[in-house]
DNA sequence: CGTGAGGTTGATCGCTTTCAACGGAGGTGG
DNA sequence: CCACCTCCGTTGAAAGCGATCAACCTCACG
């Protein structure tokens, strides 16, 4: 079985005091969910939010014969299940163990309405969200294969950049399933295109979840299709 | 030089009294946007926020070799410039001619902050767009040139849609070139598989700008990949 | 040591893109 | 009024990229 040990890969979000976690009180509860275990699926009572305390999880929606196609991942610090209005528009699961803390949805609104500064501070995430899905959008009509790589490797790269040491390896907590379905494509694309990366010396890949990278810049070119034959 | 008329295709969104409108008071300004003029640029000031009034806008990013990706239409009553901190981070412009009401961003936030209704209904507003672009990223991922268009049409037919005559057509306010490059394909393949549509009986094209929907069934099919062989 | 899940690599297929030619609609100016 | 031009859309032929099908490898685990 599957069974990665969970990596702690500090989200980009602001690191300060979490507004929900004073505000909601007694409402926040913590659970574990193990690698591939699902947290909530689409249809489902969308009564909570979740907090991502551990791990990494990830929003998908799937089309009837299978295809699927993985929304965004929601590393500690992200919040899950924006976008919903009564019940759930997308699935979600674990990549790798991890552990959330729900938010009962209707005892958040409530306080907001009393505390501009948590209205301001959800409107503000949902503002990034939208900005993120915007550049993914991006990513997935108009990149080509090696494009979407490298760019989904340098943003994995930057949530992981060490100040000490800016050429530090990153541990990728997903499968090459879980790569390909949020860069719309197959894993044999994703496979070719990473020892295409390796090859090139763009890369390094000690293990299959272990990267390195070599040449930030020539990673930097790619991502933004300067790179015309690669 | 291209030049449609403003076609009035009423938005989905709520139509009930919008409420910045009353808040922002002598804050908001008309004004109009002819085919193709920008409205701002990726990098600009984010000052403002825009309602739609009349005619359609559309949000779109570029690549530095020209490959254009839009994000969403605009109809009226849509909101244009969420998911934007210090500076647009997408290019607005009219996609026929156009009016829009600017909004003064820090103006909006400011009165927000007093009244917890305003803050309320601008995160409902920001929370239906994720969960379009969650939609829309299914779409660009994961499926096929007769899909995207199919899942296209159905969306602007539904908006379109008369309850006294289901069956009426509706016009297309934007230009191949425009749906190609929402849909992440070029404007021949959008052509080819318009003209698909036409001959299978699914739709009909009075004018390149109108289309009608013969077979609704058809294309709700289509748009969620249920037809394997068309 | 067998088993199964995840990953890589090769060969081939096919859908979408690319390149190219043509046609129609609308605007302009002689 | 008509020739001309430009923009937009359609269609055909060929090329190319990513998908599909298939074989094999690696590693963790019982």
């Amino acid at each position: 079985m599957y069974n990665t040990p969970v990596h702690h890969i500090t989200s980009s979000a602001t690191p300060v005091t979490v507004p929900w976690q004073n505000l909601s009180g007694g409402n926040a509860h913590e659970c574990k969910v193990r690698t591939h275990e699902a947290l909530f699926c689409e249809g489902d009572d969308a009564e909570f939010l979740y907090e991502v305390v551990e791990g990494v999880m990830c929003n998908y929606r799937i089309l009837m014969d299978g295809r699927r196609q993985i929304i965004s991942f929601a590393y500690p610090g992200d919040l899950i299940g924006l976008g919903q209005t009564d019940c759930y528009r997308y699935s979600c699961e674990a990549v790798c163990n991890a552990k959330v803390r729900s938010i009962s949805k209707c005892a958040l609104m409530r306080d907001a309405q009393g505390h501009a500064d948590l209205g301001h501070r959800l409107f503000e995430i949902a503002t990034n969200e939208l900005a993120s899905m915007q550049e993914h959008q991006l990513l997935l009509g108009r990149k080509s294969a090696i494009e979407k790589l490298a760019s989904f490797l340098l943003v994995l790269a930057r949530k992981a950049s060490d100040e000490d040491d800016p050429q530090a390896s990153f541990k990728l907590p997903m499968t090459r399933t879980d790569i390909a379905d949020y860069l719309g494509l197959t894993i044999e694309t994703v496979s070719r295109n990473m020892t295409k990366l390796k090859l090139s010396g763009v890369i390094d890949l000690p293990q299959t979840t272990t990267v390195r990278v070599r040449d930030m810049f020539k990673l930097e070119e790619l991502a933004e299709g300067d790179e015309c034959n690669f």
